[in-house]
DNA sequence: TTGACAAATAAGAATGATTACTATATAGTA
DNA sequence: TACTATATAGTAATCATTCTTATTTGTCAA
């Protein structure tokens, strides 16, 4: 295991102790099994993936923990447009380049869009949690076709 | 009906013309029942709007349609995280304040935001439709909660 | 360590959103 | 006006998500 990810370990056993969560055996092989994902994949995918450990693993319960999860605030939802919920490992801050064609999601990098201003009359409205540019358009991949 | 609606009423009828897509009433009615709202409607919040002049409407096309429209960019889908779609009048760029609470989407427009350059390594994968800055927080209805 | 209790789980059913199907109706056009 | 491809209403089917219940498990105090 990597260090960053022995880092994630360790933020997954404070948050859980502070919002009373139970380590269980599910919770943490769907937390790892998170953790090493890149592909930003659906609770159907996990579900998938850590049945191959836990073989009698419920949906339900992969669904539940990683709603959970993402309420105490060690994953993130990924923002779409309606179609299945996807959930990321909450690692740096990053943005997304969506494609409209197929859904992939891109991730990046980038300085400038970390450090935009939040507009006053915003900040007005309600406490800023997140802040993330979301760019759409139409990946090389679909393009070819 | 406002200038500005009058304005929409013709993309309306351009695009539906170039994308051979036929001027019905129920698509007319649909189209201007959501270039008045501002509140981020569900189909099926359109859906009931709509039934009030057209009885027998069928949600099945208050439905088609409306992602008929999205495909041919008379119409955008918000970003959210795995909700029930919702839509929204193309017009002028804006951004979106997303309440992770009660899921409300606060509009609001910012220069600064509109302008922000696409980085290089971005262009590279792929064409950029859309540029948006997508802020999440809890809105203050929520906060006093 | 053991026992009690609250929390978590598996399994499957229920709900709700979205999509598909089919017979009928209609817009656009000759 | 009549023709033809498209659109529609009504309904059924599918799929994601959430709920229910009986059982199991983690935690903590003795």
């Amino acid at each position: 295991m990597k260090i960053e990810n022995q880092e994630l370990k360790k933020t997954f056993y404070n948050k859980c102790a502070e919002k009373e969560l139970k380590i269980t055996p599910q919770r943490s092989l769907i937390f790892d099994e998170l953790s090493k994902a890149t592909d930003h994949p659906t609770a159907d995918a996990i579900y998938k993936r850590v049945r191959k450990t836990l073989s009698n693993i419920s949906f339900d319960t992969v669904y539940r923990t990683l709603l959970s999860f993402t309420e105490i605030g060690i994953v993130n939802l990924v923002e779409g447009t309606g179609e299945q919920k996807r959930f990321e490992p909450n690692l740096q801050q990053h943005h997304h380049f969506r494609c409209i064609k197929c859904y992939t999601i891109y991730d990046f990098e980038n300085d400038a869009y970390n450090d935009i201003a939040v507009p006053e009359d915003v900040q007005r409205q309600g406490v800023i949690i997140n802040k993330r540019v979301v760019l759409e358009g139409i990946c090389s991949k679909c393009k070819v076709k």
